[in-house]
DNA sequence: AGCACGCCGACT
DNA sequence: GTCGGCGTGCTC
């Protein structure tokens, strides 16, 4: 009798086995989806070992009820991979090739490639372009789009519905071929652009990490283009992996420009529908060049031959719920699979490949120059100790941002805090709005007028009475980016203040029109969280203050220094015009702290080797590996009980088992949660451990009582 | 994760 | 007398 193996969607650590029939033996091939029965249900599985005589009693085996692929969907490459990161990071196969796969795929729809849709512009669209007006924006730009020549679909920004009035006004039709030359030729590199050049295809063959470290505007892109470009001279593919490209337009304008039509784009916002096709374009060939998120790394390329990170250290690289991959990581072993290289960018390299980079395991180019000459901002600590805080801004701050103002220049306050208040404090009796479900209290949101917890989502209007004293006297304090905004259009009310933050930015479109207005002038003031970080250029910026330096200087997490150094060098990056310098203020309650006063004085690379440092005396990544297990339950004890006996489990050896703790935030969205820390110098005997312990963990009847999972080099310990 | 099977409370 | 609560057990 014939068996074969089949990957499940299920969170279940083993393949299935199937009895095959004969005449279909030949056709199910490694790679191939089925579907099965299981249970009481039909799932769709991945082939994962293709029929072969079965050698014992094979009795109980069900049946293939059929195969959906006549070829393989899931490339040898590609379901070796993924191979490769179950094991890594213990998670079932069948959910990591679920993350491999778009929705409709993953679900047994046909694999069927749509033809490839292309448009051109008619005589009446050309006509349309002077007349149409200026409020009809999305047709303007799809007419303006074409005025060049054909597109293929897939290049055009625009939805469905913007596609099917200009078709039925006649302005566009169906056309059969779509340039895909460069636009736009590339621009001859400055002397430093050329040495990283020469430097990077001194090993242009084969795998090799690089760690492309420079500022902000020093070039980094036109070097990632040329890489690109080198392999699709060879015929090869490229993957280009950016944080999140919906903030981050101007990558793929740049990739576009270059390289026209053949650039996908691949992310979540994306339709299964979209994401199928992007998907099969990977897998035929056709797609040269995908700009995308962290599930890009496991699009089914044809034949890769290089791979940019850009922006290396975002934490947005790592998945942090269900299958807990880093997408850096993947595509660095990726690389080394397919023996191709690897590019990473950053202007603040994660500590970790700063360590690879020293350690000679990724070469290291580093780019000082900025190609528009603008020297670097000038950073200075404001202690803040006894000042009169007006909503969290001290009078020093506020005067240089008048003077900037005045002076023409914008300034950028930077406060990782949404909402208005995190606190909404009983002046009575000290009550403070607490969040049922987590140990947290509740942000208050003015603009909605609500209390929302950050954490759970959990929201309710802020009462107008002390719930517990029945006092009116209800206080909103300290202060997040709604009241910065507030304070400072108060205050500066000849000035325009735009906010950017999760709430205010819900859609490209929100995004594009407030840079647009900072761009134009008509806006001088920015408020923020991360968004300003990333990768935005405001020309006309000359002032950044960072509202608050010290909630990493006492955090819990081990990381929180580093991120708040790549915070504040990303946010000052964006300062500076025209050959003037900019500045950069640093509030702060512990101006004389070390590790800040490296930061202002001597920059990020100081701090990284003081970091390292750190990390080297405690033992810390990247001078150790870390694994954490986590579980959460509704009942208040049962993870930690669980842990402790986990722990009990864990073979000795080269691995330090820690004792089992409750989470900082124990309680949150109703679960009481725990973790288990493992740590060792050896990455091997660390994945022996867990090898060990968590196929026992997933076989033990107890454990099906709580939630628990693994995460293998996790980000924050939290 | 589903989805069954399996024993104890308020209803047509 | 039944519908259904979700505890626990299994899925080739």
């Amino acid at each position: 009798m014939l068996v074969a193996t089949v990957s499940l969607p299920v969170p279940l650590r083993r393949g299935f086995d199937y009895r095959v029939a004969a005449d279909l033996a030949a056709r199910l091939r490694r790679g191939c989806r089925v579907r099965v029965p299981f249970g009481g249900r039909s799932l769709v599985g991945i082939v994962v070992q293709a029929p072969r005589e079965a050698p014992g009693a094979v009795a109980e085996l069900r049946d293939i009820e059929a195969l959906l692929d006549e070829e393989p969907l899931i490339p040898a490459e590609l379901l070796g991979l993924c191979e490769w990161a179950a094991d890594y990071y213990l998670h079932p196969l069948g959910e990591v090739l679920g993350a491999a796969m778009p929705g409709g795929l993953r679900r047994g729809e046909p694999a069927r490639v749509a033809r490839a849709e292309c448009y051109a512009l008619t005589a009446a669209g050309r006509a349309a372009l002077d007349t149409l007006a200026d409020s009809r924006r999305a047709q303007r730009s799809l007419l303006q789009a074409l005025v060049a020549g054909p597109r293929a679909r897939a290049a055009l920004d625009a939805s469905a519905a913007v596609l099917r009035r200009a078709l039925d006004a006649g302005w566009i039709e169906p056309s059969v071929a779509a340039p895909s030359l460069p636009r736009v030729v590339a621009p001859t590199p400055t002397p430093e652009q050329a040495a990283a050049l020469a430097q990077l295809a001194t090993d242009d063959a084969g795998f090799a990490v690089h760690l492309l470290e420079g500022v902000t505007g020093s070039g980094k892109t036109e070097l990632y283009l040329r890489r690109i470009e080198a392999a699709l001279a060879s015929g090869r593919q490229a993957l280009l992996l950016a944080p999140e490209i919906s903030l981050t337009p101007q990558l793929e304008a740049r990739l576009r420009e270059r390289f026209g039509d053949g650039v996908h784009r691949y992310h979540s916002t994306l339709t299964d529908k979209a994401r199928a096709q992007v998907w099969l374009a990977a897998r035929d060939g056709s797609a040269r060049v995908v700009i995308g998120t962290r599930s890009a790394v496991w699009l089914p390329f044809a034949r890769l031959g290089v791979i940019v990170v850009d922006e290396e250290h975002d934490t947005s690289y790592k998945q942090q719920d269900g299958f807990r991959y880093s997408a850096r990581d993947v595509a660095i072993l990726r690389a080394k699979r397919l023996d191709i290289p690897v590019l990473l960018g950053s202007a603040t390299p994660s500590l970790e490949s700063l360590h690879n980079a020293r350690s000679g395991r990724y070469r290291h180019i580093t780019l000082r120059r900025r190609v528009h000459a603008a020297p670097p901002p000038r950073v200075r600590v404001l202690d803040v100790r006894g000042l009169p805080l007006d909503h969290g801004l001290s009078p020093p701050l506020l005067q240089a941002i008048e003077r900037h103002l005045g002076d023409g220049g914008q300034a950028l306050l930077f406060l990782n805090r949404r909402g208005y208040a995190p606190v909404l404090l009983c002046h009575a009796c000290g009550w403070r709005a607490p969040c049922t479900r987590c140990d947290a209290h509740l942000t208050l949101h003015r603009g909605r007028n609500l209390l929302i917890c950050h954490h759970c989502g959990a929201q309710q209007p802020p009462p107008r009475h002390c719930p517990s004293c029945g006092s009116t006297g209800l206080l909103a304090v300290g202060a997040g980016t709604e009241r910065i905004e507030q304070a400072l259009a108060n205050r500066f009310a000849q000035y325009r203040v735009a906010r950017f933050d999760s709430d205010r930015i819900t859609s490209h479109a929100a995004l594009e029109r407030q840079l647009a207005d900072i761009r134009a002038g008509r806006a001088q003031i920015l408020v923020g969280t991360q968004i300003l970080a990333k990768g935005h250029d405001f020309p006309g910026l000359s002032l950044v203050g960072i509202v608050s330096a010290d909630q990493a200087l006492y955090g819990s997490d081990f990381r929180a220094v580093e991120r708040m150094g790549q915070l504040v060098t990303q946010v000052a990056g964006r300062a500076g015009r025209a050959g003037q310098p900019g500045e950069v203020w640093l509030q702060t309650h512990e101006p004389e702290h070390p590790l800040l006063q490296t930061l202002a004085r001597h920059g990020y690379g100081a701090l990284c080797e003081a970091l390292l440092a750190e990390r080297r005396d405690t033992g810390l990544p990247p001078y150790s590996h870390l694994a954490l297990l986590r579980a959460e339950s509704r009942e208040p004890t049962l993870a930690l009980r669980f842990l402790q006996q986990v722990r009990t489990r864990v073979p000795a050896g080269e691995v330090t088992v820690f004792e089992p703790v409750p989470s900082i935030m124990e309680r949150r969205g109703g679960f009481a949660r725990a973790q288990l820390l493992l740590q060792s110098a050896s990455r091997a005997a660390l994945h022996r451990a867990l090898a060990g312990v968590v196929p026992q963990i997933e076989a033990w009847p107890q454990a099906r009582r709580l939630r628990w999972s693994v995460d293998v080099d996790p980000y924050d310990l939290m």
